[in-house]
DNA sequence: AAGGTGCGCAACCGCCGGAGG
DNA sequence: GCCTCCGGCGGTTGCGCACCT
């Protein structure tokens, strides 16, 4: 508000109706009474005025959603609020920043002294670089987890999840069964809910790897646009095959044939329950789609 | 009551990518 | 291929309110 008069302020702050109808009329055109740019009206009208919006009292299953959400994106706070009907990226973006953060204990732009504007953006360049082709992420696209600061996802999950996600042909990681096992393994075993499983586990090293002569079926640019409608965010399959059946459904029988002790066994079906939690997971996402 | 402080939230800013000429 | 315009996005700002002293 720092260029508005107390007068535009107000006619802002005027029904929705009102904007409503001027918006129609004026098709972006620009408000001159308002001294308001078609930006800022558009702006105003997705944030504040838009019909289903819903405003304030964010619940308790939306504020987890959102950290669950967060931790798997990251500061893409579009694709967060898509997944949260009525609720705007602004309003998710603000509610993370003043009392999620905090909860989360992440980073809080309010908990540093403020700089001013010039010093303030060297500092966050000299943090997070230029915006750059790589940073900067299209939501409608599946990509990677968000740059910023807040974002939790571990580096290198964050690694392979943008390089699988932005369509590399191939598979950068390689590991096998084995190495499947063992980072399950090793995982948190406090973790309780599938989702902090889904956060502990190395997506790209956990459910890329095992499968054999089927990786043009994880290769983005060789899909069709129907067998893109079964991959989520990530790139990931989650069609039918996932939840009826844990990835060692579409591992090698050899590979299976190796899981010859009983512990081996009783790893394999603990993870087969792990496994289907995330699938009711993705199943939720493919609700959300 | 008055001043100070912290915080929530709407708005602004600047960048990027896509569409169209 | 280049340019311009515009929508979309994330980061940041600052007003205004509530609370505290």
């Amino acid at each position: 508000m720092k260029s508005s008069s107390t007068m535009s302020r107000f006619m802002v702050k005027a029904s929705g109706d009102v904007l409503l109808k001027m918006l129609i009329l004026n098709l972006g055109f620009c408000l001159e009474g308002l001294n308001r740019c078609a930006k800022s009206c558009r702006l105003r009208w997705l944030n504040y005025l838009r019909p289903g919006i819903k405003r304030g009292d964010i619940t308790e299953e939306e504020e987890d959603l959102i950290i669950r959400l967060h931790r798997l994106l990251g500061n893409r706070w579009a694709l967060i609020a898509g997944r949260l009907p009525g609720r705007t990226d602004n309003e998710i973006k603000n509610y993370w920043n003043t009392t999620l953060a905090k909860k989360c204990g992440s980073f809080s732009p309010r908990s540093c002294v403020r700089k001013p504007n010039s010093e303030q953006k060297m500092l966050h360049y000299q943090n997070h670089g230029p915006r750059n082709n790589s940073d900067r992420i299209n939501a409608d696209q599946p990509s990677g987890a968000g740059t910023c600061g807040i974002a939790i996802i571990p580096q290198e999950e964050k690694h392979c999840l943008e390089e699988k996600s932005i369509g590399l042909v191939g598979n950068s990681c390689s590991i096998d069964n084995q190495d499947l096992f063992s980072s399950l393994l090793v995982r948190d075993e406090g973790a309780e809910d599938h989702l902090s499983f889904l956060m502990s586990i190395d997506i790209n090293k956990d459910f890329m790897t095992g499968v054999t002569g089927s990786d043009s079926q994880l290769c983005p640019s060789n899909r069709t646009a129907h067998e893109d409608n079964n991959y989520d965010i990530f790139g990931e399959l989650h069609n039918n095959n996932l939840t009826s059946s844990s990835p060692f459904d579409v591992t090698s029988d050899d590979q299976v044939v190796k899981v010859e002790s009983k512990v081996m066994c009783d790893q394999q079906l603990s993870l087969h329950v792990e496994l289907k939690k995330l699938a009711s997971f993705l199943d939720l996402e493919d609700e959300w789609n």
